[in-house]
DNA sequence: GCTTAAATGATAATAGTTATCATTAAAGTT
DNA sequence: AACTTTAATGATAACTATTATCATTTAAGC
């Protein structure tokens, strides 16, 4: 009955990203952003938008519903993806993919940054480098191109993870 | 009965890349690939590897599929996608992943390269900046990384396709 | 040719995400 | 506050890409 898909299995469990605490986010906020967007105010809307700034920065859409479950039993899994889709269509949320897994998403910060991430423990380290931003727009220039987004995902191992995979790739 | 997936739906049918011309490699180069991966040589083997070195260079296992479909009517769809994968941890072919979009595969040039694709019609361009580069090195020591991997994928409109979706990001 | 373990292909299973559609609720309008 | 309209919701089915299963075939060493 009140059963929801289960936890996904691989990295996402043992993912050790700290918690991040951002700005808090007044309610009005919320709904300016979504009346911008061209929605209704619904409760769903305004949990989804108050669980993304809580907590972990990178959020798949099942943590997302996990988290909400408590508070809102009623919350649909349709929802969350509906509007996490939303959020990053319109630009509010940046949806990050690595490798096949689930994707993540997280609350749209004032700068814009990149990441780097441990394919032992998963950490996730966010960046910002004006250097490599102004080289891709030289790049996309150069080939005639008006550059709308990009995705720059580093990986490696981090300080506590020295051991495995170190001369894993040929 | 010999029917097999139908194509996938989306960006993957407009694809416009052009084909590229790779020097040729000989069959006794691929049995040694194979080899090295300490795998048996199969027909099969050699099929998909031939078929990666020549027409588009980043091709999905579905498209892989069908261009051997012709000469190897027997060749199972599973074949591809396990051959793939192996190639790919083994570090012979390189995996594009763009959005939810089927992942997309080359065969490793001698070269690094990243990419810069046209969100409109799909067009692929390679390029390689070695500025870049060492900017992600750097960026990875600075936390205390050791780097072993990473993706730069460039998104924006060609010359070709110009008008669309200019200013539809805030 | 014989042996054995690996490879194959048909198929089922899985995971993530999206579509469908009957029911509900937001937000104007009176 | 009741009424109306239309979008939003949630249960569920559908879909897509990919992986696992497993009986059968085949490569490769003897
Ligand atoms: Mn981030
Ligand atoms: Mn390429
Ligand atoms: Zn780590
Ligand atoms: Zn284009």
């Amino acid at each position: 009955m009140s059963d929801f898909p289960k936890l996904s299995p691989g990295i996402a469990n043992e993912y050790k990203e700290e918690l991040v605490t951002r700005e808090p986010i007044s309610d009005s906020q919320y709904k300016r952003m979504i009346r911008d967007m061209g929605l209704k105010v619904t409760h769903q809307r305004l949990a989804i938008l108050r669980s993304l700034s809580k907590g972990r920065a990178h959020v798949t859409a099942q943590e997302v519903f996990e988290n909400l479950h408590q508070d809102h039993p009623d919350m649909g899994f349709a929802t969350v993806y509906r509007f996490l889709r939303k959020l990053t269509e319109e630009g509010f949320v940046t949806e990050i993919r690595m490798g096949g897994l689930p994707a993540r998403y997280e609350l749209k910060a004032k700068t814009h940054h990149d990441h780097l991430t441990c394919i032992d423990c998963g950490k996730i380290i966010e960046f910002e480098n004006q250097e490599i931003e102004s080289l891709q727009e030289k790049v996309a220039k150069a080939h005639g191109f008006q550059l709308t987004d990009h995705v720059l995902e580093l990986y490696g191992t981090c300080h506590d993870c020295p051991y495995k995979r170190s001369l894993a790739k040929g």
